[in-house]
DNA sequence: TAGTTTGTTCAAGAATTATTGAAAATTCAA
DNA sequence: TTGAATTTTCAATAATTCTTGAACAAACTA
C-alpha cells in the first residue's frame, strides 16, 4: 500500500513543503498555522484563488480561511483581485519580501514599540518617587540602558529596511561605496 | 483606602513597571511571561538575586523560576554570579543588548532558519516530481523567490549585530564614511 | 422582492502552552 | 554517612489561543 493522507483534492508534495515552510515561518513571527497555510496556498498559486478554492484546498474551516485572510489583507501579505466572470473575491500572495516585513512592522512591531515608549515615560516618572537616594541613582542608570537600547532598535529599523529593499547598491563587498541610506 | 496590590514583599512601583516591559519583550519574542519577569527583576536589581529571592520578590512557583532561569542562562541573559558566605546560586542580568540579541538569535533563530533551509532543499527535489512542465516551471520561479528572501536573511543578521554591536562607527550621517563592516 | 450566493461573526469546544507544587535529585556540612 | 539546604523534574491543572460551524449579514440576480 502506497502513501496516507490522499483526500480527493490532494496537492502536490512540493506544494505541502512550501506550506509547511510558511506554517513555521508563521509561527515563527507569532502568527496562527492557519495564516501560514493560506499564505503558503496562495503562494504557491499559479492564478488567484477564490474564498472556496482555499477551503478545499487546505481543508481548514470557512472561519479560519476569514479570519486568516483577514489578517493577511491587513498585513498587507494578500491581496485582493478581481476575475472576470466571477462574482467572487480571489485573493493573490505579495511576493515582496520588503512588502511583507513592511506590514509586520507596521502593524505588529511598531504599535508594541510605540507603547513599550510610553511606558518607558512613566517609568522615568515613577523614578522620581524612589525614596532612596542610592536605589534611585541606580534606577537611572538602569533606564539610561533602556533608553539606549531603543535608540539602537531605532537606528537599526530603517537599516533593515533599506537592505531588504530595492538594492542597487550593496552586493557584497569590492566595491569602495558600500554606503546605506 | 490607598492602592490595592500591596503585599508583604511588595516592590517599587518603577521596578513593577520594568518587569512590565520585559514581560511584554518577552512575550514579543516568543518566551513565557515568567521568563520576562524574572529578567525584568534581575535588571533592576542593585545586587545578585537568589533563587529564594526571586521566589520571593515575584511571588511565583519554584518550577517557573527553576525552567525561566534555565532558558535565561542558555541564553546568555543571565549570568550565575558567585557570592561569598552562601551556598546558594546567584544571577544578575546580562546587560549588553549585542549578547542578549546573539543568545537569541543563536538558540531561537538559527535553529529555525537551518531547518527550514533543510527543508527547502528537500522542496526543491520534490519540484522534480511535479509532472506538469509548465506547473514545475512555475514551482521553480516560486523557489527562487524563496531562496533569495533567504539570501537576503543571510545578509542582513551580521549587519544587525553590527549596528548593535561595538559601533564606534556610524553615528548618525554626516562623516563620508558610514560604511558597514 | 424573494431567493441565492458569498463572506463574516462569535460562542463553544479543541488544542496548545504555561504554571504549579510535590517528589526526586543534587550538593554541601558536620 | 546522615541530614539539611538548594535546585530540578514532571504530572496535573490552569490559562491561553486556535479552530470550528451555525447563525447572521451583505450583495447580487432573476
Amino acid at each position: 500500500m502506497p502513501e496516507v493522507q490522499s483526500s480527493k483534492t490532494s496537492m502536490p508534495d512540493w506544494e505541502a513543503g512550501v506550506i509547511e515552510l510558511f506554517v513555521r515561518g508563521a509561527n515563527l513571527v507569532g502568527l496562527p498555522r492557519s495564516v501560514g497555510e493560506i499564505y503558503g496556498c496562495l503562494f504557491c498559486a499559479k492564478t488567484p484563488l477564490s474564498f472556496d478554492r482555499l477551503e478545499i484546498r487546505l481543508q481548514i474551516s470557512r472561519g479560519s480561511i476569514s479570519q486568516g485572510l483577514k489578517v493577511l489583507r491587513q498585513l498587507g501579505a494578500v491581496k485582493v483581485q478581481y476575475v472576470a466572470g466571477s462574482r467572487k473575491d480571489h485573493y493573490i500572495a505579495e511576493l515582496s519580501i520588503l512588502q511583507l516585513v513592511q506590514g509586520f512592522v507596521r502593524d505588529q512591531l511598531v504599535p508594541h514599540l510605540d507603547s513599550g515608549s510610553v511606558r518607558l515615560k512613566e517609568v522615568e516618572t515613577l523614578i522620581q518617587n524612589e525614596p532612596d537616594a542610592s536605589i534611585r541613582a541606580h534606577a537611572k542608570q538602569r533606564l539610561r540602558t533602556l533608553l539606549s537600547w531603543q535608540g539602537r532598535g531605532q537606528k537599526l529599523l530603517p537599516l533593515v529596511m533599506t537592505v531588504l529593499g530595492g538594492n542597487k547598491l550593496l552586493d557584497s563587498d569590492q566595491g569602495s561605496a558600500n554606503r546605506i541610506i
